[in-house]
DNA sequence: GGAAGACACTTGACAAAGTATAGCACTATG
DNA sequence: CATAGTGCTATACTTTGTCAAGTGTCTTCC
């Protein structure tokens, strides 16, 4: 199959990010480092077996570290690396997006609520 | 559960965003209308059943419109409504990071890239 | 004129991805 | 002492996406 056409590093960026919870996961993080758990309630929910599978691939895709603070009790800490947070200009422009087409609760008077979601 | 906290725009951008295929979607339409094959085949093999269902979801939230110009022959054309085009800063910002974070077959013969995907 | 291919889908079997739940060894709190 | 919390792992289950094939009509090629 023509998978492997001209390298095209837009087409791997969105690969990487459209991954589930992938975005939360950033989003979470550009505040500031967390823990395991914590970082799950942070995403919204993630399940534990979701969330190492992505984690242990965004550690290998180098957007964040883990750092183990003691093994027993257990205690981790996961920051984003550069290449992380520069995705803040990603979640930026998402979060502009998203303000402007589906925040219906904030500017209900004068604008119809062209999306909904749910 | 708190699944449904107070509304978050932001959480709500990603969660539509981050469905497979959608922002390859996008991208493939902010160069212009496309038909349904040729739109499946840009974005890079998507399979027409999950295409379509894609293709509905974006419609139904306003993200783009379809116009069907004859059903036999079928000949249906997608494109991009206002909030759609709207996600350029999206796919930029994504543009720019992927370039300065993935993209390494640009400026040097080395083969191993720093982030390997898929 | 007849076969082949394109178009926009649809269907149904299947595989992959994600989820729920429980559990481990341990500490801190009440 | 019991309960809740830590970072994970294992198992079973559900949701989601994929593949292959088919539909009806038109266009293109020979």
């Amino acid at each position: 199959m023509d998978a492997e056409r001209e390298y095209c590093p837009v087409h791997e960026a969105i690969q990487v990010l459209q991954a589930k919870w992938t975005m939360h996961i950033v989003r979470a993080l550009l505040d500031g480092p967390l823990g395991f758990n914590e970082l799950g309630r942070a995403v919204g929910g993630c399940n534990p077996a979701t969330l190492k599978v992505r984690l242990d691939h965004l550690e290998e895709l180098g957007l964040l570290r883990r750092t183990v603070h003691s093994q027993m009790p257990p205690r981790t800490s996961y920051e984003l690396a550069p290449a992380g947070v520069d995705l803040q200009r990603v979640i930026d422009a998402i979060d502009a997006w998203g303000r402007e087409h589906l925040d219906v609760a904030a500017g209900e008077a004068d604008e119809e609520p062209s999306l909904a979601v749910g």
